[in-house]
DNA sequence: GTCTATACCCTGATAGAC
DNA sequence: GTCTATCAGGGTATAGAC
Protein backbone atom coordinates (compact mmCIF):
# COMPACT_ATOMS: atom_id res chain seq x y z
CA UNK A 1 0.00 0.00 0.00
CA UNK A 2 2.86 2.16 0.78
CA UNK A 3 5.63 2.79 -1.33
CA UNK A 4 8.92 0.91 -0.06
CA UNK A 5 12.62 2.56 0.38
CA UNK A 6 10.67 5.95 1.41
CA UNK A 7 11.93 7.46 4.86
CA UNK A 8 9.19 7.07 7.87
CA UNK A 9 8.36 10.57 7.15
CA UNK A 10 7.61 10.54 3.73
CA UNK A 11 5.26 7.49 4.60
CA UNK A 12 3.53 9.21 7.61
CA UNK A 13 2.15 12.14 5.35
CA UNK A 14 1.36 10.07 2.34
CA UNK A 15 -0.85 7.57 4.44
CA UNK A 16 -2.29 10.87 6.24
CA UNK A 17 -2.64 12.45 3.06
CA UNK A 18 -4.76 9.51 1.52
CA UNK A 19 -6.45 9.12 4.94
CA UNK A 20 -7.40 12.52 5.80
CA UNK A 21 -8.96 12.66 2.05
CA UNK A 22 -11.39 9.21 2.38
CA UNK A 23 -11.88 10.03 6.11
CA UNK A 24 -11.29 13.52 7.04
CA UNK A 25 -8.63 14.98 9.25
CA UNK A 26 -10.94 14.93 12.66
CA UNK A 27 -11.84 11.19 11.86
CA UNK A 28 -8.37 10.28 11.00
CA UNK A 29 -6.95 9.04 14.86
CA UNK A 30 -2.96 9.44 15.28
CA UNK A 31 -2.88 5.30 16.14
CA UNK A 32 -4.31 4.80 12.60
CA UNK A 33 -2.19 6.74 10.96
CA UNK A 34 1.00 5.12 12.42
CA UNK A 35 -0.60 1.36 11.82
CA UNK A 36 -1.36 2.06 7.87
CA UNK A 37 2.27 4.04 7.51
CA UNK A 38 4.02 1.41 9.54
CA UNK A 39 5.56 3.20 11.87
CA UNK A 40 5.04 4.07 16.00
CA UNK A 41 3.97 6.20 18.22
CA UNK A 42 7.54 7.53 18.87
CA UNK A 43 8.70 7.94 15.07
CA UNK A 44 5.57 9.89 15.04
CA UNK A 45 6.07 12.59 17.44
CA UNK A 46 9.22 13.03 16.71
CA UNK A 47 9.08 14.34 13.36
CA UNK A 48 5.67 15.88 14.27
CA UNK A 49 5.52 17.52 17.52
CA UNK A 50 1.65 17.58 17.30
CA UNK A 51 -0.74 16.51 14.83
CA UNK A 52 -1.72 19.46 13.58
CA UNK A 53 1.86 19.53 12.47
CA UNK A 54 1.29 16.98 10.22
CA UNK A 55 -1.64 18.64 8.76
CA UNK A 56 0.48 21.27 7.50
CA UNK A 57 3.07 18.76 6.35
CA UNK A 58 -0.05 17.09 4.16
CA UNK A 59 -0.81 20.59 3.08
CA UNK A 60 2.17 20.97 1.29
CA UNK A 61 2.54 17.81 0.29
CA UNK A 62 -0.78 18.31 -1.57
CA UNK A 63 0.36 21.35 -3.52
CA UNK A 64 3.56 19.92 -4.66
CA UNK A 65 1.66 16.86 -5.90
CA UNK A 66 -0.61 19.39 -7.84
CA UNK A 67 2.53 20.57 -9.10
CA UNK A 68 4.62 17.65 -10.20
CA UNK A 69 0.89 15.37 -11.44
CA UNK A 70 -1.04 18.25 -12.78
CA UNK A 71 0.49 21.98 -13.45
CA UNK A 72 3.82 20.27 -14.88
CA UNK A 73 2.62 18.06 -17.01
CA UNK A 74 -0.16 20.06 -18.81
CA UNK A 75 2.18 22.64 -19.32
CA UNK A 76 4.55 19.96 -21.47
CA UNK A 77 1.81 18.53 -23.14
CA UNK A 78 -0.57 21.47 -24.66
CA UNK A 79 -0.34 22.82 -27.96
CA UNK A 80 -1.72 25.97 -26.40
CA UNK A 81 -3.12 27.98 -23.60
CA UNK A 82 -6.22 27.38 -23.56
CA UNK A 83 -5.98 23.89 -24.53
CA UNK A 84 -3.45 23.69 -21.71
CA UNK A 85 -5.90 24.97 -19.18
CA UNK A 86 -8.28 21.77 -19.92
CA UNK A 87 -5.75 19.37 -19.98
CA UNK A 88 -5.11 20.37 -16.56
CA UNK A 89 -8.84 20.15 -15.95
CA UNK A 90 -8.23 16.52 -17.56
CA UNK A 91 -5.46 15.87 -15.31
CA UNK A 92 -7.48 16.69 -12.34
CA UNK A 93 -10.10 14.45 -13.26
CA UNK A 94 -7.52 12.10 -13.03
CA UNK A 95 -6.59 12.62 -9.56
CA UNK A 96 -10.55 12.11 -8.15
CA UNK A 97 -10.44 8.82 -8.25
CA UNK A 98 -8.25 6.50 -6.49
CA UNK A 99 -8.03 2.55 -7.09
CA UNK A 100 -11.70 2.93 -8.02
CA UNK A 101 -13.65 4.71 -5.54
CA UNK A 102 -14.28 8.23 -5.86
CA UNK A 103 -13.40 10.72 -2.98
CA UNK A 104 -13.28 14.14 -4.75
CA UNK A 105 -10.87 17.22 -4.19
CA UNK A 106 -8.30 16.19 -2.12
CA UNK A 107 -8.27 20.38 -0.82
CA UNK A 108 -12.14 20.94 -0.16
CA UNK A 109 -12.56 18.81 2.51
CA UNK A 110 -9.43 19.78 4.63
CA UNK A 111 -10.55 23.62 3.57
CA UNK A 112 -14.36 23.08 5.09
CA UNK A 113 -13.04 20.98 8.03
CA UNK A 114 -10.16 22.84 9.14
CA UNK A 115 -10.77 26.18 8.23
CA UNK A 116 -12.47 27.83 11.40
CA UNK A 117 -10.29 25.66 13.65
CA UNK A 118 -7.16 26.24 12.16
CA UNK A 119 -6.47 29.77 11.21
CA UNK A 120 -2.86 28.81 9.81
CA UNK A 121 -4.00 25.99 7.75
CA UNK A 122 -6.90 28.71 6.35
CA UNK A 123 -4.87 30.58 4.76
CA UNK A 124 -2.02 28.04 3.75
CA UNK A 125 -5.28 26.51 1.48
CA UNK A 126 -6.15 29.78 0.30
CA UNK A 127 -2.65 30.25 -1.05
CA UNK A 128 -2.67 27.78 -3.16
CA UNK A 129 -6.15 27.53 -4.51
CA UNK A 130 -4.68 31.80 -5.05
CA UNK A 131 -1.74 30.44 -6.91
CA UNK A 132 -3.91 27.77 -8.93
CA UNK A 133 -5.89 30.29 -9.85
CA UNK A 134 -2.97 32.96 -10.77
CA UNK A 135 -1.53 30.40 -13.16
CA UNK A 136 -4.95 29.94 -14.79
CA UNK A 137 -4.99 33.29 -15.23
CA UNK A 138 -1.74 33.38 -16.74
CA UNK A 139 -2.89 30.77 -19.12
CA UNK A 140 -6.05 32.89 -20.18
CA UNK A 141 -3.62 36.26 -20.63
CA UNK A 142 -1.47 34.72 -23.06
CA UNK A 143 -4.56 33.57 -24.68
CA UNK A 144 -4.78 37.07 -25.93
CA UNK A 145 -6.73 38.14 -28.93
CA UNK A 146 -8.56 34.59 -28.24
CA UNK A 147 -10.47 35.76 -25.92
CA UNK A 148 -12.57 39.14 -25.94
CA UNK A 149 -10.21 42.17 -24.41
CA UNK A 150 -12.77 43.53 -22.45
CA UNK A 151 -13.14 40.06 -20.62
CA UNK A 152 -12.08 40.04 -16.68
CA UNK A 153 -9.59 37.33 -16.78
CA UNK A 154 -9.11 37.61 -12.97
CA UNK A 155 -12.61 36.54 -12.68
CA UNK A 156 -12.80 33.74 -15.03
CA UNK A 157 -9.49 31.87 -13.32
CA UNK A 158 -11.09 31.99 -9.99
CA UNK A 159 -14.38 30.90 -11.96
CA UNK A 160 -12.77 27.38 -13.17
CA UNK A 161 -11.40 27.20 -9.88
CA UNK A 162 -14.76 27.44 -8.40
CA UNK A 163 -16.13 25.24 -10.52
CA UNK A 164 -13.48 22.47 -10.54
CA UNK A 165 -13.89 22.43 -6.72
CA UNK A 166 -17.89 22.55 -6.62
CA UNK A 167 -17.74 19.81 -9.40
CA UNK A 168 -15.45 17.54 -6.80
CA UNK A 169 -18.48 18.16 -4.32
CA UNK A 170 -20.85 16.29 -6.85
CA UNK A 171 -17.88 14.00 -7.40
CA UNK A 172 -17.94 12.82 -4.20
CA UNK A 173 -21.55 12.93 -3.22
CA UNK A 174 -22.53 10.87 -6.21
CA UNK A 175 -19.27 8.54 -6.33
CA UNK A 176 -19.11 9.09 -9.86
CA UNK A 177 -17.18 11.85 -12.26
CA UNK A 178 -20.35 12.01 -13.96
CA UNK A 179 -20.88 15.56 -12.25
CA UNK A 180 -17.32 16.57 -13.10
CA UNK A 181 -17.50 15.88 -16.25
CA UNK A 182 -21.20 17.16 -16.94
CA UNK A 183 -19.24 20.77 -15.14
CA UNK A 184 -16.33 20.91 -17.67
CA UNK A 185 -18.54 20.41 -20.44
CA UNK A 186 -20.19 23.29 -19.06
CA UNK A 187 -17.17 25.23 -18.53
CA UNK A 188 -16.41 24.33 -22.48
CA UNK A 189 -19.69 25.78 -23.41
CA UNK A 190 -18.93 29.17 -21.64
CA UNK A 191 -15.73 29.69 -22.99
CA UNK A 192 -17.24 28.51 -26.48
CA UNK A 193 -19.42 30.69 -26.54
CA UNK A 194 -16.70 33.34 -25.00
CA UNK A 195 -14.69 32.78 -28.49
CA UNK A 196 -17.59 33.53 -30.45
CA UNK A 197 -17.74 37.01 -28.91
CA UNK A 198 -14.85 37.95 -30.96
CA UNK A 199 -15.19 37.08 -34.55
CA UNK A 200 -15.41 32.90 -35.93
CA UNK A 201 -17.44 30.34 -34.47
CA UNK A 202 -14.29 28.39 -33.53
CA UNK A 203 -11.82 30.85 -32.17
CA UNK A 204 -11.64 28.79 -28.82
CA UNK A 205 -13.12 25.82 -29.87
CA UNK A 206 -10.92 25.03 -32.27
CA UNK A 207 -8.47 24.38 -28.85
CA UNK A 208 -9.41 20.83 -28.96
CA UNK A 209 -10.96 19.32 -25.61
CA UNK A 210 -9.42 16.11 -24.01
CA UNK A 211 -11.38 12.83 -25.02
CA UNK A 212 -12.71 12.63 -21.62
CA UNK A 213 -14.17 16.41 -21.64
CA UNK A 214 -15.76 15.80 -24.42
CA UNK A 215 -17.67 12.39 -24.37
CA UNK A 216 -21.01 12.75 -23.13
CA UNK A 217 -22.11 12.14 -19.67
CA UNK A 218 -24.81 10.55 -18.10
CA UNK A 219 -27.35 12.49 -15.76
CA UNK A 220 -25.58 13.64 -12.37
CA UNK A 221 -28.84 12.66 -10.64
CA UNK A 222 -29.08 8.83 -11.70
CA UNK A 223 -26.12 7.84 -11.01
CA UNK B 1 -28.99 32.69 20.92
CA UNK B 2 -31.70 30.07 20.94
CA UNK B 3 -35.46 31.19 20.15
CA UNK B 4 -37.73 30.72 23.24
CA UNK B 5 -40.50 29.00 23.13
CA UNK B 6 -39.27 26.13 21.22
CA UNK B 7 -39.06 22.28 22.00
CA UNK B 8 -35.93 20.72 23.44
CA UNK B 9 -35.55 18.54 20.18
CA UNK B 10 -36.26 22.25 18.06
CA UNK B 11 -33.33 23.87 20.31
CA UNK B 12 -30.76 20.78 20.15
CA UNK B 13 -31.49 20.24 16.07
CA UNK B 14 -30.88 24.08 15.43
CA UNK B 15 -27.47 24.43 17.75
CA UNK B 16 -26.59 21.58 16.26
CA UNK B 17 -27.14 22.20 12.35
CA UNK B 18 -25.18 26.06 13.61
CA UNK B 19 -22.28 23.98 14.90
CA UNK B 20 -21.49 21.37 12.57
CA UNK B 21 -21.55 24.04 10.27
CA UNK B 22 -18.82 25.40 11.67
CA UNK B 23 -16.92 23.22 13.52
CA UNK B 24 -17.99 19.81 11.19
CA UNK B 25 -19.88 17.07 12.72
CA UNK B 26 -16.44 14.98 14.19
CA UNK B 27 -15.23 18.40 15.95
CA UNK B 28 -18.41 18.87 17.81
CA UNK B 29 -18.58 17.34 21.01
CA UNK B 30 -22.42 15.99 21.98
CA UNK B 31 -21.89 17.70 25.43
CA UNK B 32 -21.18 21.31 23.63
CA UNK B 33 -24.15 20.93 21.98
CA UNK B 34 -26.35 19.97 25.06
CA UNK B 35 -24.54 23.51 26.87
CA UNK B 36 -25.41 25.23 23.95
CA UNK B 37 -28.97 23.75 23.50
CA UNK B 38 -29.52 24.53 27.20
CA UNK B 39 -30.45 21.15 27.44
CA UNK B 40 -28.92 17.84 29.44
CA UNK B 41 -27.75 14.72 28.64
CA UNK B 42 -31.07 12.52 29.24
CA UNK B 43 -32.80 15.18 27.06
CA UNK B 44 -30.43 13.96 24.16
CA UNK B 45 -30.40 10.79 24.24
CA UNK B 46 -34.21 10.48 24.60
CA UNK B 47 -35.04 11.90 21.33
CA UNK B 48 -31.60 11.12 19.40
CA UNK B 49 -30.34 7.76 20.48
CA UNK B 50 -27.00 7.96 19.39
CA UNK B 51 -25.40 11.41 17.82
CA UNK B 52 -26.00 10.02 14.10
CA UNK B 53 -29.30 10.19 14.52
CA UNK B 54 -29.63 13.90 15.16
CA UNK B 55 -27.13 14.52 12.08
CA UNK B 56 -29.77 12.89 10.25
CA UNK B 57 -32.35 15.37 11.43
CA UNK B 58 -29.65 18.28 11.14
CA UNK B 59 -29.66 17.27 6.98
CA UNK B 60 -33.53 17.25 6.90
CA UNK B 61 -33.91 20.65 9.33
CA UNK B 62 -31.26 22.10 6.79
CA UNK B 63 -33.21 21.15 3.17
CA UNK B 64 -36.49 22.64 5.18
CA UNK B 65 -34.69 25.61 5.44
CA UNK B 66 -33.76 25.62 2.38
CA UNK B 67 -36.96 25.15 0.78
CA UNK B 68 -38.61 28.29 3.59
CA UNK B 69 -35.94 30.68 3.40
CA UNK B 70 -34.93 30.40 -0.58
CA UNK B 71 -37.14 28.75 -2.69
CA UNK B 72 -40.51 29.58 -1.47
CA UNK B 73 -39.66 33.56 -1.08
CA UNK B 74 -38.11 33.36 -4.45
CA UNK B 75 -41.20 32.25 -6.56
CA UNK B 76 -43.10 34.49 -4.86
CA UNK B 77 -40.38 37.10 -5.39
CA UNK B 78 -39.54 36.42 -9.05
CA UNK B 79 -41.56 38.20 -12.35
CA UNK B 80 -40.21 35.71 -14.35
CA UNK B 81 -38.09 32.10 -14.58
CA UNK B 82 -34.78 33.54 -15.01
CA UNK B 83 -35.09 36.44 -12.95
CA UNK B 84 -36.25 33.79 -10.21
CA UNK B 85 -33.16 31.37 -10.70
CA UNK B 86 -30.74 34.17 -9.99
CA UNK B 87 -33.24 35.31 -6.96
CA UNK B 88 -32.38 32.00 -5.60
CA UNK B 89 -28.88 32.86 -5.97
CA UNK B 90 -29.41 35.77 -3.83
CA UNK B 91 -31.10 34.36 -1.47
CA UNK B 92 -28.66 31.75 -0.59
CA UNK B 93 -26.23 34.77 -0.81
CA UNK B 94 -27.69 35.23 2.27
CA UNK B 95 -27.65 32.62 4.22
CA UNK B 96 -23.55 32.13 3.56
CA UNK B 97 -23.32 34.27 6.24
CA UNK B 98 -24.77 34.69 9.86
CA UNK B 99 -24.37 37.13 12.41
CA UNK B 100 -21.35 38.82 10.21
CA UNK B 101 -19.54 35.92 9.88
CA UNK B 102 -19.06 33.99 6.50
CA UNK B 103 -19.19 30.20 7.10
CA UNK B 104 -19.58 28.76 3.57
CA UNK B 105 -21.96 26.17 2.21
CA UNK B 106 -24.49 24.56 4.81
CA UNK B 107 -24.22 21.41 3.22
CA UNK B 108 -21.01 21.43 1.52
CA UNK B 109 -19.06 20.85 4.53
CA UNK B 110 -21.22 17.65 6.03
CA UNK B 111 -20.96 16.37 2.62
CA UNK B 112 -17.78 15.91 2.47
CA UNK B 113 -17.14 14.61 6.01
CA UNK B 114 -19.91 12.41 6.26
CA UNK B 115 -19.75 10.83 2.27
CA UNK B 116 -17.41 8.09 3.84
CA UNK B 117 -18.03 7.53 7.25
CA UNK B 118 -22.27 7.45 6.73
CA UNK B 119 -23.43 6.19 3.30
CA UNK B 120 -27.52 6.71 4.83
CA UNK B 121 -27.01 10.46 4.99
CA UNK B 122 -24.47 10.95 1.72
CA UNK B 123 -27.53 9.26 0.30
CA UNK B 124 -29.78 11.89 1.89
CA UNK B 125 -27.22 14.69 0.85
CA UNK B 126 -27.29 13.57 -2.87
CA UNK B 127 -30.96 13.54 -2.62
CA UNK B 128 -31.22 17.12 -1.27
CA UNK B 129 -29.23 18.10 -4.46
CA UNK B 130 -30.68 16.47 -6.77
CA UNK B 131 -34.27 18.02 -5.93
CA UNK B 132 -32.29 21.29 -5.76
CA UNK B 133 -31.04 20.92 -9.26
CA UNK B 134 -34.49 19.75 -10.37
CA UNK B 135 -35.96 23.13 -9.09
CA UNK B 136 -33.41 24.72 -11.59
CA UNK B 137 -34.29 22.91 -14.64
CA UNK B 138 -37.73 23.39 -14.04
CA UNK B 139 -37.31 26.88 -13.95
CA UNK B 140 -34.93 26.84 -17.02
CA UNK B 141 -37.66 25.15 -19.01
CA UNK B 142 -40.30 27.56 -18.02
CA UNK B 143 -38.07 30.15 -19.57
CA UNK B 144 -38.57 28.61 -23.07
CA UNK B 145 -37.32 30.30 -25.85
CA UNK B 146 -35.65 32.65 -24.07
CA UNK B 147 -33.25 29.65 -24.01
CA UNK B 148 -31.52 27.79 -26.96
CA UNK B 149 -33.77 25.05 -28.21
CA UNK B 150 -30.89 22.88 -27.79
CA UNK B 151 -29.38 23.59 -25.12
CA UNK B 152 -29.55 20.89 -22.08
CA UNK B 153 -31.14 22.28 -19.17
CA UNK B 154 -30.61 19.48 -17.13
CA UNK B 155 -27.00 20.17 -17.71
CA UNK B 156 -27.12 23.74 -17.01
CA UNK B 157 -28.79 23.29 -14.05
CA UNK B 158 -26.52 20.74 -12.24
CA UNK B 159 -24.11 23.46 -13.34
CA UNK B 160 -26.00 26.09 -11.29
CA UNK B 161 -25.42 23.88 -8.37
CA UNK B 162 -21.92 23.03 -9.05
CA UNK B 163 -21.51 27.09 -8.84
CA UNK B 164 -22.77 27.78 -6.03
CA UNK B 165 -21.11 24.98 -3.90
CA UNK B 166 -17.99 25.80 -5.52
CA UNK B 167 -18.52 29.46 -4.54
CA UNK B 168 -19.07 28.24 -1.08
CA UNK B 169 -16.13 27.17 -0.60
CA UNK B 170 -13.91 29.65 -1.51
CA UNK B 171 -15.99 32.23 0.31
CA UNK B 172 -15.35 30.18 3.56
CA UNK B 173 -12.21 29.88 2.58
CA UNK B 174 -11.00 33.32 2.50
CA UNK B 175 -14.00 34.48 5.12
CA UNK B 176 -15.59 36.69 1.99
CA UNK B 177 -18.38 36.78 -0.15
CA UNK B 178 -16.74 38.76 -2.70
CA UNK B 179 -15.56 34.79 -4.44
CA UNK B 180 -19.36 34.23 -4.17
CA UNK B 181 -20.07 37.24 -5.97
CA UNK B 182 -17.30 36.42 -8.89
CA UNK B 183 -18.71 33.28 -9.19
CA UNK B 184 -22.30 34.58 -9.68
CA UNK B 185 -21.14 37.48 -12.37
CA UNK B 186 -19.82 34.73 -14.22
CA UNK B 187 -23.08 32.68 -14.43
CA UNK B 188 -24.91 35.63 -15.01
CA UNK B 189 -22.41 36.07 -18.22
CA UNK B 190 -22.64 32.64 -19.03
CA UNK B 191 -26.12 33.04 -19.03
CA UNK B 192 -26.35 36.39 -20.92
CA UNK B 193 -24.10 34.89 -23.99
CA UNK B 194 -26.58 31.74 -24.22
CA UNK B 195 -29.64 34.12 -24.40
CA UNK B 196 -27.20 35.73 -26.89
CA UNK B 197 -27.51 33.20 -29.14
CA UNK B 198 -31.04 32.93 -29.84
CA UNK B 199 -31.99 36.58 -31.36
CA UNK B 200 -31.58 40.29 -29.54
CA UNK B 201 -28.62 40.54 -27.21
CA UNK B 202 -30.64 41.17 -24.34
CA UNK B 203 -33.29 37.99 -24.39
CA UNK B 204 -31.71 36.49 -21.12
CA UNK B 205 -30.07 39.91 -19.65
CA UNK B 206 -33.44 41.94 -19.46
CA UNK B 207 -34.50 39.66 -16.94
CA UNK B 208 -32.30 42.06 -14.52
CA UNK B 209 -30.31 40.59 -11.92
CA UNK B 210 -30.52 41.34 -7.86
CA UNK B 211 -28.03 44.20 -7.16
CA UNK B 212 -25.80 42.03 -4.59
CA UNK B 213 -25.13 39.75 -7.91
CA UNK B 214 -24.43 42.77 -10.63
CA UNK B 215 -22.15 45.09 -7.98
CA UNK B 216 -18.81 45.23 -8.60
CA UNK B 217 -16.64 42.62 -6.87
CA UNK B 218 -13.41 42.99 -5.36
CA UNK B 219 -10.59 40.75 -6.22
CA UNK B 220 -11.30 37.49 -4.78
CA UNK B 221 -7.21 36.51 -4.10
CA UNK B 222 -6.95 40.29 -2.07
CA UNK B 223 -9.52 39.61 0.11
C1' DG C 1 -39.41 14.31 29.46
C1' DT C 2 -35.75 15.85 32.30
C1' DC C 3 -32.10 15.50 35.69
C1' DT C 4 -27.36 13.84 37.81
C1' DA C 5 -23.85 10.81 38.02
C1' DT C 6 -21.00 7.79 35.87
C1' DA C 7 -19.19 3.91 32.90
C1' DC C 8 -16.02 2.97 29.50
C1' DC C 9 -13.35 3.64 25.54
C1' DC C 10 -10.42 5.85 22.41
C1' DT C 11 -7.85 10.07 21.70
C1' DG C 12 -3.53 12.74 21.37
C1' DA C 13 0.53 12.89 23.67
C1' DT C 14 4.72 11.57 26.85
C1' DA C 15 8.69 8.90 29.09
C1' DG C 16 12.56 6.57 28.84
C1' DA C 17 15.13 2.36 27.20
C1' DC C 18 17.62 1.05 23.14
C1' DG D 1 15.47 7.50 15.02
C1' DT D 2 12.72 3.83 16.78
C1' DC D 3 10.50 1.07 20.21
C1' DT D 4 6.99 -0.18 24.22
C1' DA D 5 4.30 1.11 27.83
C1' DT D 6 1.45 4.31 29.68
C1' DC D 7 -0.96 8.65 31.01
C1' DA D 8 -4.54 12.18 31.38
C1' DG D 9 -8.67 13.86 29.28
C1' DG D 10 -12.60 14.11 26.58
C1' DG D 11 -15.67 11.32 23.74
C1' DT D 12 -20.25 8.88 23.36
C1' DA D 13 -23.50 6.65 25.69
C1' DT D 14 -26.10 4.62 29.89
C1' DA D 15 -28.57 4.10 34.50
C1' DG D 16 -31.94 5.22 37.31
C1' DA D 17 -34.28 8.76 40.31
C1' DC D 18 -37.68 12.26 39.72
Amino acid sequence: MVPRKTTTRERLITTAAELFRRQGYAQTGVNQIIQEANATSGSFYHFFPAKEDLLLAVVDHIAEVFESGIFAPAAERASDPIDEIFTILDLYRQQLSTEGFTFGSPMAGLSTEVSENHPQVRVRLAEIFADWSGRIEELLRRAGSRLPPSLDRTALAQFVVCTIEGAGLGTRLNQSLAPFDAAIAQLSSYFDLLGDRIGGTTAVATAGRPASVTSPVSDWRSW
